[in-house]
RNA sequence: UGGGGCAUGGUGCAACGGCAGCACACCGGACUUUGAAUCCGUGGAUCCAGGUUCGAAUCCUGGUGCCCCGGCCA
């Protein structure tokens, strides 16, 4: 094993380790990524896939995708094309290894006809609220269904039957013949096949009788030949049922080993929550950028990189645990801050004249780039003339003591062009400061003084005369609450949400080289933090950015 | 006495019988053409009680706490 490997040490790789010491699956890792298509993928499926294509790339092995589409009444093709590209957005390829659950419903079938005659299956007449009587409760076992012992040729005509069309929904069901009175409800003669007369997205009306998760999952895996099967918590419980099957129906048998989902502090992870916020109108779609969903996070401007060692970060291990989005936006700004384009934006402007600067004078300065890039020292031109934009900010008429921006008196630097004093400020009959005047000494051109005296604060600033006009999107967390599960009394998760989420700042002032910003490419914007140039609303001449961070402080600030 | 699983600084993850370590966060300092970033540094943890052992986060016993399971969802 690789020192890199033994670095990302965790024990689903002690548990593969040991498979390969002992020879079960011939030193082979094959992994597989079966998300069911009924909604978009979001930062917690992000862990799983790095951790499935992550694992298998390290032990020289392959990952499928696989949909996992045993449920045609929640699933459909627009989910199938968001998630294939989420995935390969974040780097990982399955090259041909592209399945479907439903590519083996014939399959599945001839092993559910296997099954029923070595007398391991039946059909059931039970409606749904009878079985649910009939399964016991957590203390008190199950009692045997009625149909339970009927012959093999009464439940080989059932099943034929069934997939002919002859019964309608809920009319009886294929269940395992295994053992009402364990205290695994799974082992509890479980469901394999129910009727659904739905219009499946890939098969159509082929079939109206659909196999469940768990007779599906495991022979799946299995056909595919996958030797791990890397699943979340909540089905440790369905494993031994997974083992049952692949062992009655003698096949390839593939290890399911569980870990513990993602859970993000402001985060909601639940694809039935999220559906729940586009429905609702709470977001505008499923690729929001106040979404946690991979598509959103694209557009906010995350990048897959930072999505990629995130994951490798966190680790893997069957603990529940809430991640703080501190980690996420750590990575991000780490990723960002020395690949992303340094550019001068001012959000919300004030008019700065600088008296001494001739009025038909141009110069222009330039400026790197990628500042901590060492790898990219290109550098862009940025004009400069008598009138400029300051943020509001970045000046003050009263300012307390250690402010070291502008104010009436002092002296700043202009980032990357001249040092200026405030000599004067002009204010409306309402006192809002309309403008500032300045005087600049021309002896620190570039933004160093000849006499080499320091000042403290540096500010950016963008050409009045040629600035370009755009529209900033501010987006902060949707949620209010470091956990937004934790709602009070009848509340729904819902009343967590920010209803500021989103603010649209117009008029915003920015360096002429952002004009020529492509859709999709992020930037850091000195002090106001990273943005990206919106993949949607972005039409020519009205640039459009989302603010890719928004510091999870910030509602903590506004608390206090 | 239903079954299954998990407990390590504030947070997440390591250490697999041998000096409890890493990252984020917090705090302090240095540096800086943004107060960002960067660099350096401090503090802080093995759920509890027994036991085995020269030695226990790790093994054993008994507690405690939390999570999951009674869909014809996945």
């Amino acid at each position: 094993m690789s020192d890199l490997v033994k670095s990302k040490s965790n024990f689903i790789r002690d548990i593969i380790d040991e498979h390969n010491q002992t020879g079960r699956f011939g030193g082979k890792v094959h992994t597989r990524f079966p998300p069911e298509p009924n909604g978009y993928l979001h930062i917690g499926h992000a862990k799983s896939i790095c951790l499935n294509f992550g694992i298998a790339k390290d032990y020289g092995g392959l990952t499928n995708l696989r949909f996992d589409d045993t449920n045609p009444t929640k699933e459909d093709v627009e989910y199938v094309e968001s998630i294939k590209a989420n995935i390969r957005w974040l780097g990982f390829d399955w090259d041909d290894r592209e399945y479907f659950a439903s590519d083996y419903f014939e399959t599945l079938y001839d092993c559910a006809v296997q099954l029923i005659k070595k007398g391991k299956a039946f059909v059931c007449h039970l409606s749904a609220d009878e079985l649910r009587d009939y399964r016991g409760t957590l203390t008190e076992p199950g009692r045997e269904s009625p149909y339970r012992n009927r012959t093999v040729e009464e439940n080989l005509d059932l099943l034929t039957r069934m997939r002919q069309g002859e019964f309608p929904d809920g009319y009886c069901t294929l269940r395992a013949k295994i053992d009402m009175g364990s205290p695994n409800f799974n082992m509890r003669d479980p469901v394999m096949y129910r009727i659904l007369h739905a219009e499946h997205h890939r098969t159509a009306d082929d079939w109206c009788i659909y196999p469940m998760y768990d007779y599906a999952h495991c022979v799946s895996d299995s056909v595919e030949g996958i030797t791990h099967s890397i699943c979340t918590l909540e089905f440790e419980d369905h494993r031994p049922l997974y083992d049952w099957f692949l062992d009655e129906l003698e096949i390839f048998h593939p290890q399911q080993i569980e870990f513990a989902r993602l859970n993000l502090t402001y985060t909601v992870m639940s694809k039935r929550k999220l559906l729940q916020l586009v429905k609702e109108g709470f977001v505008t779609s499923w690729d929001d950028p106040r979404m946690p969903s991979l598509s959103g996070m694209q557009r906010r401007g995350y990048t897959p990189s930072a999505i990629k060692s995130f994951a490798e970060i966190i680790g893997v291990a069957k603990n529940n645990s809430i991640v703080d989005m501190e980690l996420l936006e750590h990575v991000l700004r780490d990723d960002l801050n020395q690949h992303a384009t340094r550019r001068m934006a001012v959000l919300r402007p004030l008019k700065v004249i600088i008296d001494n600067y001739p009025e038909d004078k141009e110069e222009s300065f330039e400026v790197p780039d990628f500042p901590q890039d060492p790898d990219r020292q290109t550098k862009r031109s940025v004009p400069f003339s008598n009138v400029l934009y300051i943020e509001s900010e970045d000046f003050m008429e009263n300012p307390p003591a250690k402010y070291y921006r502008l104010a009436p008196g002092k002296e700043v630097r202009l980032m990357n062009a001249y040092y200026v004093t405030c000599t004067e400020v002009v204010k409306d009959e309402a006192g809002q400061v309309t403008e500032v005047h300045c005087t600049y000494d021309p002896e620190s051109r570039g933004g160093m003084s000849a006499d080499g005296r320091k000042v403290r604060g540096t500010i950016h600033w963008v050409s009045a005369r040629h600035a370009v006009d755009a529209e900033v999107r501010l987006y902060d967390m949707l949620f209010t609450k470091p956990n937004p599960y934790e709602v009070e009394e009848g509340g729904d998760f819902t009343d967590n949400i920010n209803k500021h989420s989103l603010e649209v700042l117009k008029g915003c002032k920015l360096e002429p080289n952002l004009a020529f910003a492509e859709v999709g490419q992020s930037f850091q914007f000195m002090r106001n933090g990273y943005f990206c140039l919106d993949m949607v609303d972005s039409k020519p001449g009205s640039l459009v950015f989302n603010r890719t961070i928004s510091l999870v402080d910030s509602w903590a600030k506004m608390q206090k």
